[in-house]
DNA sequence: ACTACTTACGTATGTCGTAAAGATT
DNA sequence: AATCTTTACGACATACGTAAGTAGT
C-alpha cells in the first residue's frame, strides 16, 4: 500500500493523506507507518487493531439509529451460518417474502449490528449461560432455538464408522479436516475434549457443506459437524426477532446436525457416515485409554 | 443537566454546545435531546449506550501507544476485586513498591484497558473455556490463577449451616443478600443453578468483604461468596503479567474463598459460618426436591 | 420578566489542494 | 531519472465566541 493508492482510493491527494498521518503522528507521539515502503511499524500495527471494532460500533450506532428513524421497507433479510442455513429456509413458509444469505459466524454479529441483515441464525457450541460472541458489538436480541447432540462426519470405510457413537477424545489424535466456516475450528475442539491433539491437517476453507463432506468422504479427514447446543439466533432490537418470537424449537440445531444426512433430502451421503459424539470432558479424556485413536484415519 | 452546565463543564460555551448537538442530529436525522427540561430522547439514549464502549476504546488505544512509546515508570499498579484482594497483598511480598486498589469486576478491566492499572487480579464464576468479561476492551494478557470450590456465608444459627456442604438450588429460596461488588450478583446465582429463584432482599452495594460478613450474621440474608474457578488475572500486554508468569498457583482462589474466614486471620467470623456449596445444573435442580430450601433463612 | 436555548455573524483554527522541494531506489 | 513523500502556501470549510433573537416558565 501506499499514500498515492490510498489517497485515490479516498478521494483525496497524496498530500492530504500524508498530512493526515503526519497530524495522527505527532497528536500520539509515535511513529505508526514506515516509509518508503509503507509499512505499519508495531504501534501501527496496535493502532490497527483498536480501530476496527471502534469503526464497526460508530457503523453500527449510525445504522441503529437511522432503523429508529425510519424502519427499513422490503423483505426480511435473514443470515445463517452454513450448518443453520436449512433452518433459515424453513422460516421462508412463514415469510413470504425474504431474502437469504449465508456467512460465517463471525461475519453475522457484524452484518446484523450494522444493518446489513435483520435477524442471524447461528449455529455453534456454546456453555448452558456464556454470550454469544459478537453479541457485544451492539444491544441485539438473542434467543436459544435448539440444542441438539454433536455429530462427527468419517469416511464410510473408517474403522471407527461401525460404532454408533464415539467421543471427541476417541478422534483426539485422527486425521481432521479443519472446516472453521462450517464446523467448529480445531482449536474449538481442542478446548471442547481438554485435550491436545487435533492435528491440523487440509484446512476446508469454504462455506460449503456438500463440498466438506464430499472430502470427509473421499478420505482425507474425519470431521465432525456441530452439534451440542442450538446456536443463538441473534436479531435486531426491533424487526425479525419479535415478529418471530417462537420460531419451531430446536430448528436451527435439527438442520445442524442434519445438513450432514437429512439436509439432502434425509439419504445418506455417498460414502459419508454420520456418528453422534460426546464432547469429551478433560476428566473423560484422563481416564479413557487414547489407545483406539490412533487407528482411525483412512 | 442543561446545556449551559454541560458547556461549563467543557469549558465551552453554551452556544458552542447548543452548535454541536443541533449538527450532529441534522447528521443523524433524529432528535437526540429534548429540550426544556433537557432530557435524551429514546434515540439519544440509544446512542448514549453505543458511545460509552467506544469512548472507552479509543482511551484504551491511546493509552496502549502511549505505554508502547514510553513505559510508564514507578511502582507495579495493581487492582483486585474485594475477595481476591488478599492475594494481592500477598504478591507485594515479591514486588518491592506496588500500588494496590480494590475494585468492581467490572471496573477493573476498564482501569487495566486505560492503563490506569498494569495489573488486574479478580475472581468470579467461569465455565472452562469462555472468556473473562471486559477482556475484549483491549488486546490483554488473561490467565487463570486458581479454582476453588464455591463457599456460602451463612449466620450461625441458619438451619442449614449444621451441614458440612449445600447444594445451590437448595437455597435457591433462602433470603439473599444480594452483593454483587463482593460476591456473585444473584442473577449469576440464578443462571449458574439454572433455576429461578434467589429473590432480591437486601441489597448490600458496598465491596468490604468484612461489612458484609457482618451483615450475614446479623441475619439479614444468606449470602454465598465466590468460589468455582479462579478468577483470571487480566495483565498488560507488557508488564506486570510478563514479570510475574507464575504467580502462586491458587493465590487469588484461596483469598477469594478465605476471604470469608481466613481472611480475618484464619478465626471464624463472629455469627458466620461459611459452608462450600455444589453449583446445581438444570437436571439436578429439576430432580431434587427444593422442600428443605423453604426452611431456611434466619 | 427571567432563564435557557437558538440563530446570526465575525474570527480563528484546521483541512485540503496545488505546487515545489526532498528523499529513496 | 523516476517515483514517492514531505513541505509550503493559498483557498475553503469548520468550530468557537459574542451578541442578538426566541421560546418556554
Amino acid at each position: 500500500m501506499s499514500f498515492s493508492g490510498a489517497a485515490a482510493e479516498l478521494g483525496y491527494t497524496q498530500s492530504a493523506v500524508s498530512q493526515h498521518i503526519a497530524a495522527l503522528e505527532a497528536d500520539l507521539g509515535v511513529r505508526l507507518l514506515e516509509r518508503r515502503p509503507v509499512a505499519p511499524t508495531v504501534a501501527g500495527a496496535r493502532l490497527l487493531a483498536y480501530a476496527e471494532p471502534i469503526l464497526l460500533r460508530l457503523a453500527a450506532a449510525r445504522a441503529d439509529l437511522a432503523r429508529l428513524a425510519a424502519p427499513r421497507p422490503g423483505p426480511l433479510r435473514v443470515g445463517a451460518t452454513p450448518l443453520a442455513a436449512a433452518a433459515a429456509a424453513r422460516l421462508a413458509a412463514d415469510e413470504p417474502a425474504l431474502t437469504l444469505c449465508v456467512t460465517t459466524r463471525a461475519d453475522l454479529p457484524r452484518r446484523v449490528a450494522t444493518d446489513d441483515l435483520d435477524l442471524g441464525l447461528l449455529d455453534g457450541y456454546a456453555a448452558p449461560n456464556d454470550p454469544l460472541p459478537g453479541t457485544d458489538l451492539a444491544p441485539m436480541d438473542v434467543s436459544v432455538h435448539g440444542e441438539q447432540p454433536a455429530v462427527v462426519a468419517l469416511p464410510r470405510d473408517h474403522p471407527l464408522a461401525a460404532r454408533p457413537a464415539l467421543a471427541l477424545a476417541d478422534l483426539a489424535l485422527a486425521r481432521w479436516i479443519d472446516a472453521p466456516q462450517v464446523a467448529a475450528p480445531l482449536a474449538q475442539l481442542r478446548a471442547l475434549a481438554g485435550a491436545e491433539g487435533f492435528p491440523a491437517g487440509v484446512t476446508y476453507p469454504g462455506t460449503d457443506v456438500a463440498g466438506l463432506l464430499a472430502a470427509v468422504a473421499v478420505g482425507h479427514g474425519a470431521r465432525r459437524a456441530p452439534g451440542r447446543r442450538g446456536g443463538g439466533a441473534p436479531g435486531p432490537r426491533r424487526g425479525g426477532a419479535d415478529r418471530h418470537p417462537r420460531g419451531a424449537p430446536g430448528g436451527a440445531a435439527e438442520a445442524r446436525a442434519g445438513a450432514a444426512v437429512a439436509g439432502t433430502g434425509r439419504r445418506p451421503w455417498t460414502g459419508v457416515a454420520v456418528r453422534s459424539v460426546t464432547l469429551g470432558t478433560p476428566a473423560a479424556v484422563d481416564h479413557r485409554p487414547p489407545a483406539e485413536a490412533r487407528t482411525g484415519t483412512p
